[in-house]
DNA sequence: TCGTGTCAAGATCTT
DNA sequence: AAGATCTTGACACGA
């Protein structure tokens, strides 16, 4: 069995190569002239750009397939204020390049849209919100000239005191998002509210893949038996291989952060689980690549 | 240069 | 109704 791991935005070995430099709001309104408002966007972007392109060298290097991009390679892309200068335009020849060093690698790439992008609000400006966002988070990637296996993974959202009526406002919502970018969200179960048994029902329904985040599930659940539930989860990818998270618990106070690299012990454990299956491993850990390496340095032994 | 408070955004729990 | 927390890297400011 080939196990494909990857980790998330940035690299713990390759230093000063930050993908998410951004400006604040507040710097950005002092500046008065729009040229150099202009020329700030476009300076930082291509410096995340350019960071990326440096950190996706060094993953095909180090044999590192799995890569989540930073939700802020352009800063400010779905603020009122940012909406000065076409960034796919501008920078079209970055965004192609990274999209080539991908295809022409086999490297495999997702988004992760943060958690203030919330599809199942009962808020209808906080669902336009969101919406502009994730059609950020795709105009990226079709600038990088990606089809749809490039993924946008993102959780249910919140609960408002009814969860059946949340999951049925989730799948209405997902409903009005334009086709494409339906065509790449993937739904992750989070650690407070919605458990896997939860998500998969959402993923059958909307007939979308779901990402097994098992560090998730170990903090919530409702007592679903994880081994049952694993070709379930995985069978929403048809025929392509699905994807988990994986991470260790920072500490007994604080089991829901993350560790700063993987148990390899749990990891062996949740893999006899899953003997049957073919499956991507994205690694969420403190220490990025570094926790990437040395899981599979102790796996090999 | 270093340490520390702050940051666009939502949901939820506490006060 | 207002504030803290979640989670997090990077910014911004003052020492």
């Amino acid at each position: 069995m080939e196990l494909d791991f990857g980790y998330a935005c940035i690299s713990n070995i390759i230093k000063d190569c930050s993908t998410a430099k951004t400006v604040t709001i507040k710097q950005f309104k002092k500046i008065d002239d729009s040229e150099t408002r202009h020329w700030k966007l476009k300076r930082i972007t291509e410096t995340n750009l350019q960071n990326t392109i440096r950190l996706l060298w060094h993953n095909i290097a180090e044999n590192i397939k799995l890569y989540r991009f930073s939700s802020q390679l352009v800063p400010l892309a779905t603020h009122q204020l940012g909406q000065i200068w076409d960034y796919t335009e501008e920078c079209a020849t970055k965004f192609a390049k990274i999209g080539r060093i991908i295809t022409e690698n086999g490297l495999k790439v997702s988004t992760h849209p943060g958690q203030y992008t919330v599809i199942n609000t009962p808020k209808e400006d906080v669902f336009t919100k969101a919406k502009t966002d994730l059609e950020y988070h795709n105009r990226v990637l079709e600038a990088m000239n990606l089809d749809s296996t490039a993924k946008m993974v993102t959780h249910t959202g919140g609960v408002y005191g009814n969860k059946k009526k949340a999951k049925d406002r989730f799948i209405t919502n997902f409903k009005r998002l334009d086709s494409t970018i339906q065509n790449r969200i993937v739904l992750e179960n989070d650690d407070t509210s919605y458990s896997i048994g939860d998500v998969l029902e959402i993923c059958q329904e909307l007939e979308i893949p779901m990402v097994l985040d098992v560090h998730h599930h170990n903090c919530y659940n409702q007592g679903e038996n994880l081994k049952k539930y694993l070709p379930k989860i995985f069978a929403t990818w048809s025929k392509r291989k699905p994807k988990i998270h994986f991470s260790s618990p920072y500490s007994e106070e604080k089991p829901r952060h993350h560790a700063d690299y993987i148990d390899a012990a749990a990891f062996k454990k949740f893999l006899n689980l899953a003997v049957d299956h073919n499956f991507d491993v994205m690694i969420e850990a403190k220490q990025k690549d570094k926790a990437v390496l040395k899981l599979r340095k102790e796996l090999e032994s």
